[in-house]
DNA sequence: GCCTAGGTCCCGTGA
DNA sequence: TCACGGGGCCTAGGC
């Protein structure tokens, strides 16, 4: 195997390959018709590849685009991942998810030519390279867990566990309990024994989530021949999320996520939450 | 300035910076501590960075996530948006989009921290390197305009030029009427003078598409005292929303957007779709 | 700033 | 495979 950090000419200047780990490789200005090689190699070693440099986009599939020349940025994941990115922005530009088919070739012109192709449906994207600035080949080792706070889920679960912060003497039945199609979030009944679903939203709530829960009330009236009361939970709602809600004969309860996590706390709640507290101090 | 394709050795071994264009500067195995310093010139220069390395991450903001260390690629773009890739997917496990405040510092133990912060909401996005790969500074230029076919603004000027495909005898009145405080796509009246609200999906309709149209169609009502025939338009629909449909009293019209194409194309229609056609042949 | 709606949305989950 | 719903969705357009 190639020594760390050393350096070694590949092909003729300008194009020269730098090896310094075993596990990333950098060509810089590369001759395009070594580079078909590179990505070919790098996708059946589980590397993956960028590319600095001049090229126009085509896609067709689920829509269809067209982007002429431009220095972009090529991104190739070890499982097949396409992204470009432009100059500016959070959005590739052109992509492909995962699973995808690479190709790659170079035409007459030297042009350097990457096809990603994905089924169901059927996607093309192809990647037409006049200039490489860079090529960068690496085996990313990446094994670490993704802990998310504040999602949805554990918002729910809090609400779950201390269902009085919906409402006084709601006793909780049921979590995402499936109605027609979909499934509410929450399902109790009431001090009344009335039931109740309840829709939740982490952030503002429009008028589709009030859609949703409509939905809810009415598969469940549906099946069970008694309308239920709706209740939509979110931090906030929008002018058409309230107008639907008293046309719709729905009810609304606002929740302050910094205050559901205070009093989560101060309940003892345990896991992910307390870390969250932790970093608040 | 630099001349083109140079190399030059900045700090000490293997600490090294490679220059061959004016606009693309790669280090390999950097010291961490000069990092700081190429990343603000890079920012102030309006050029773009990328960072291959070990990183650990924190996220908060309107949520909230840890991850722990791993190797992963950096972007850091001209307008100051930030994506951190793990080795699989698509998305950006991390990221800021554009605006964001970059800083940058190394501490005591030499590891590199960088910043990305956002406000409205208040959003923080830690970076901290323990070792970095290889580092990349440069300026794209890219000015290419963006084509995109096939969207539903350019499906619903094709059916708002050939009405007849939603139904015989429609009459266009209104592309995006305002309704309440959303707008449906098209509004017009059918053979019999009644008023038809059309709400276009390019992709299949699930129940969230139908509870669209229902709005539209409850707040023309409400304005003009008249209950208006609700079409959805789509390629296919999700039994929940021909569920919902039938519940709403909406109807549903399916179009094949390859046929819409076709039929376009014969009728002479120009500009962008007639480029989507060529492509095809 | 908020609200509305599209997007090649992506992505996980469950049937 | 499809359907459903969340997401730090992002982004564009109006007001």
């Amino acid at each position: 195997m190639w020594p760390e950090r050393c350096r070694a000419i590949l092909v003729s200047k300008p194009s020269v390959m730098v090896i310094y780990m075993a596990d990333l490789l950098v060509w810089e200005k590369p001759d395009l018709n070594t580079l078909p090689g590179v990505i070919k190699k790098a996708i059946v070693e589980g590397r993956a590849v960028i590319i600095i440099g001049e090229c126009s986009i085509e896609y067709e599939g689920r829509s269809a685009s067209r982007l002429g020349n431009g220095e972009r940025i090529l991104i190739i994941k070890q499982d097949g991942s396409v992204l470009v990115h432009r100059p500016h922005g959070y959005s590739p530009v052109n992509w492909q998810p995962e699973t995808s088919v690479i190709e790659t070739w170079t035409d007459d012109e030297g042009r350097l030519y990457i096809l990603a192709v994905r089924e169901g449906p059927r996607e093309v994207l192809s990647i037409v390279f006049s200039r490489v600035d860079l090529a960068v080949s690496m085996k990313l080792s990446d094994k670490a867990e993704f802990i998310m706070y504040l999602s949805e889920a554990e918002i729910k679960r809090i609400l779950m566990d201390n269902p009085e912060l919906v409402e006084p003497n709601l006793r909780i039945l049921e979590d995402e309990k499936k109605l027609g199609s979909g499934q509410a979030d929450i399902y109790g009944v009431d001090g009344n024994g009335r039931p109740v679903i309840v829709e939740l939203k982490r952030i503002p709530a429009s008028r589709e989530a009030v859609f949703q829960l409509y939905g809810y009330v009415k598969s469940y009236e549906a099946k069970y021949g008694r309308r239920p009361r709706g209740i939509l939970v979110a931090p906030s709602f929008s002018p058409s999320a309230i107008e639907a809600l008293q046309r719709l004969q729905l009810e609304y309860k606002l929740i302050d996520l910094r205050e559901l996590y205070r009093l989560a706390l101060k309940k003892g709640y345990r896991k992910s939450i307390l870390d969250y507290g932790r970093k608040q101090v």
